[in-house]
DNA sequence: TATTGTTATACTCTATAACTATA
DNA sequence: TATAGTTATAGAGTATAACAATA
């Protein structure tokens, strides 16, 4: 575990910056993240690939790599992780027998299921700091940001 | 590089989590980041070393850590990595031999001054998908996550 | 030719644990 | 005993480059 930060210590224009606040503050979800699911260890990678294949059962990895905007190389492991644990599952398509459909099997689904929950109920634990109003913006903020700069395309 | 992400495909719940959406934010921020710098290859964490050098002269490995949250032990490599570059440099303290204090040196000073311009007016560039308003909700809503969940004491 | 999955490899950032020299 | 700097080591997360099978 990191060290928490101690404030009363040199604060530079570090403090200015969008981009290191930015990071100090994803830290502290990614911490959450962790903490919130320290038990059976589900990696916040192997999460977002399950959620999408939940989303669109018959997924390929090229196509999980796209979109979380990762190389299609790093997607093996991953994969392999969610098949080890039972989580998902790999299998071949007749049409093009270059790639295999990607499935959540059915203790995927609950798994997915029981962090999605305990997550919510962690990042709206930390929300808490701001008023409504305030997560509304963020999210909205965030969401800007990324359509303005990401792949493009709705 | 990573691949740009590609939206129209499975958007799922990720894109409802305030985490997944920092992370992808903070992706845009630090590839700003580096390649503003691939010409001298200043990393952000000996970015952030330098400026709270540069801050409270004579500072300690060990409060450049605790400022930063992350173990001393990592800070060797950074301030190795900045007296290569002729950035900064480590000097004995008469009063406590256990302790090196560090200062940033004129090429360091020079160093980070240009850097800074730099990235600011990245910062700014990204930051004009935003109004004017957005862009001090985002600075208040990050200032106040970090002030509600890091090391405390202003 | 282009794409999918895969392997091998390497780099960055960070943590843990232990050591030493001081205090 | 506690702290500062250090070393060794390991683990995420990610990238690049190449290859075989298939389109």
């Amino acid at each position: 575990m990191a060290p928490k930060a101690d404030h009363d210590l040199a604060s530079s224009d570090l403090d200015h910056l969008i981009g290191y606040n930015l990071k100090r503050v994803y830290m502290i979800f990614i911490a959450e993240f962790r903490s919130a699911w320290a038990e059976n260890g589900l990696s916040t990678r192997s999460y977002s690939a399950l959620s999408l294949m939940i989303a669109k059962p018959g997924i390929t990895q090229s196509e999980i790599a796209r979109t979380l905007g990762i190389e299609r190389s790093g997607l093996v492991a991953i994969i392999d992780d969610l098949q080890t644990r039972g989580l998902a599952q790999r299998e071949a398509v007749a049409e093009d027998r270059r790639v295999q459909a990607l499935s959540p099997t059915d203790a995927g689904r609950t798994a997915y299921q029981n962090a999605s929950e305990a997550l919510k109920s962690n990042e709206d634990r930390l929300l808490s700091a701001l008023s409504p109003t305030e997560q509304s913006q963020f999210r909205s903020i965030l969401s800007k940001l990324r359509n303005a700069y990401e792949g493009d395309v709705s």
